[in-house]
DNA sequence: TTCTCAATCGTATGCGCAATCGAAAGCGCA
DNA sequence: TGCGCTTTCGATTGCGCATACGATTGAGAA
């Protein structure tokens, strides 16, 4: 490797020349720094983040931990995050916690340990034990898509609203006439499964329809079996429901892919909406109607947050809730365009 | 923070016997390790990721350029290589390159800069300088997706086969009866794009049909318009095609999208099949027949090539070419389960 | 007792850099 | 010539750690 006194050598100057000529950080005769720049330039010198890492104690990085890559949904949170991360001059340090506390845990120590200057984390069902360290260690933090009910002065968070947004899917499809209106759910514990099957209730209850816990299930992620065992009980019910209520995009998916398994036709045989939109919704058979995630905000936001936060460490931890949109297209048995 | 001394303090021992208990690099007596662990936790130190990499000349980090996050084809070759690079105890850096060669350059020296122990590149269409740079500085390196004509020693290359599997997509569509048949393209230059265009003409001529160049469009990546452009184009020709070989997903996605708006019907109006697979290709309309890469494998195959050449760099250059597979579903007019 | 040797641990160094401190040189002015 | 001031730059230090090397101890042999 070429360091930096390498080129102090070869330039004829000292290596603390160099550092100053390459941070602009004093004045510089303009032929010095012609030589030294020469130098770089002669040598191929790149520069070590690592040394100057440690000397300035800032590592221009943020960490970012979440299932950003096992989980679709986040593809373009994570878009926008890394846009508006490159765009302030950072690097992306990504670790996945799919979802697990025990596997988060660990994905949060590696990040500190690479000592990333901040963080951004969607957390797990299980979080307290990662926000404890992290808040401890005062580490600028924002907490995405999930947000917890309190939290810690210093972290701020960012989410969409998830209760009433889920109850208008209920609404709608109630105005079209159905009672026997199901939901299957994303993980158990996730701020946004509660919040949407909360949301769910209030459609319900609003819509004077019967409260009936057979007509909720679980669909965790990842697999998509238990979406499978979700359909066929739900089916199964000796008043199966007429409509379902998608509480994420996994599920959706598979939501489908069991219903077509079963010949099932929709909207005819049964209705679907689903919280989370995608960019070709339009392109399933039959076009779905959804609650679309302003998805690409969250992600912008969520760095903007964070960059301020790095700006004034004392500024007063801030909630975002951002608002979905309604996207109405065909299968919840309408037909509009 | 709290650092190796402090521990050393509270445990009442030498900084570097801490060092020797946290990496069982030496003999200690029990009760010293004993004191040393109780420290350490008392402490609630961790460890400084930045200091050890200084020393020891190693991150432990691996660097993954490409447009992994803007482009989704891209979303399950990244996990894969997360599952095996977590698995294998390094940490990701990402780098968008937005498959840009201006951008890919920047990516490529900011991960250089955070000293990486090596690297996953998706090459753009102009990579010569920054695989120069890296075979320059002798960074282990594998190339993914597009593999180029000639790889510089200690470079490892994998990616799918292009061409015969395009040919093979024109075979079956010949065999169908179709004499026009149109391909939109990904970006002009990659690697990929190139061999699936030859492909696309072996398949033509084998087939006995006329090559017509208007029926070659760029659908270039990004924004979808170019793919509506060409869309366009080919079907104001005088002699419109009957069926397209779409080049890649995003081109796919697009042109299903510049069909439906002109209420064009597939398989009736015009026949469909696509290099690239998606998972929920099944719930399009129709069930999209595809060219399904091993995009897991891809990814898995990558990191353990990489792996192997961090273990021993005088391993001669490697090229891997995967084996894609014929998903025959119903957008090239048959009817297929 | 003195010496040897093994077992256990501490001291010192340097990784590559940023930044502090102070040295050297040039200038004007008395 | 001598003083103060500015401009330009070099020597030095320390970030937190791993590791080469040396110091200390005690047991056993001579």
């Amino acid at each position: 490797m070429v360091t930096m006194s390498d080129v102090a050598r070869v330039a004829d100057v000292s290596a603390s020349t160099v550092s100053h000529v390459i941070n602009k950080t004093r004045k510089v005769l303009p032929d010095t720094e012609k030589a030294v720049l020469a130098a770089i330039e002669a040598t191929g010198y790149w520069g070590d983040g690592i040394a100057r890492s440690l000397r300035k104690g800032t590592t221009e990085t943020i960490g970012l931990a979440m299932s950003a890559i096992s989980n679709p949904y986040f593809g373009d949170v994570v878009h926008a995050i890394e846009q508006s991360v490159s765009k302030a001059g950072y690097s992306l340090l990504l670790a996945d916690t799919h979802d697990d506390p025990a596997r988060e845990k660990r994905a949060v120590k590696d990040l500190l340990s690479h000592r990333v200057d901040a963080m951004i984390v969607a957390p797990s069902s299980d979080p307290e034990a990662i926000l404890d360290t992290l808040s401890k260690r005062s580490i600028p933090t924002v907490l995405i898509d999930r947000v917890p009910d309190e939290i810690r002065t210093g972290m701020d968070a960012i989410g969409v609203i998830n209760d009433e947004p889920t109850a208008k899917l209920v609404d709608h499809l109630a105005q079209l006439g159905h009672t026997r209106i199901a939901t299957i759910t994303s993980r158990t514990g996730l701020t946004t499964t509660t919040e949407r099957l909360h949301g769910y209730w209030t459609g319900i209850d609003r819509n004077g329809l019967a409260r009936d816990p057979d007509l909720v299930r679980v669909g965790d992620d990842g697999t998509g079996e238990a979406v499978e065992l979700a359909v066929a009980e739900l089916l199964a019910l000796s008043a199966p429901p007429t409509a379902i209520v998608m509480g994420n995009n996994q599920v959706t998916i598979a939501t489908m892919a069991a219903l077509r398994n079963r010949r099932m036709s929709v909207p005819a045989d049964i209705a679907l909406v689903a919280f989370d939109d995608f960019p070709w919704a339009d392109l399933f058979h039959p076009r779905l109607t959804t609650m679309s995630q302003p998805v690409e905000e969250l992600g912008a936001q969520a760095v903007k947050m964070l960059l301020e936060r790095l700006d004034n460490r004392d500024l007063p931890s801030r909630h975002i809730r951002l608002e979905p949109t309604f996207m109405h297209r065909e299968s919840c048995g309408c037909n509009e365009g």
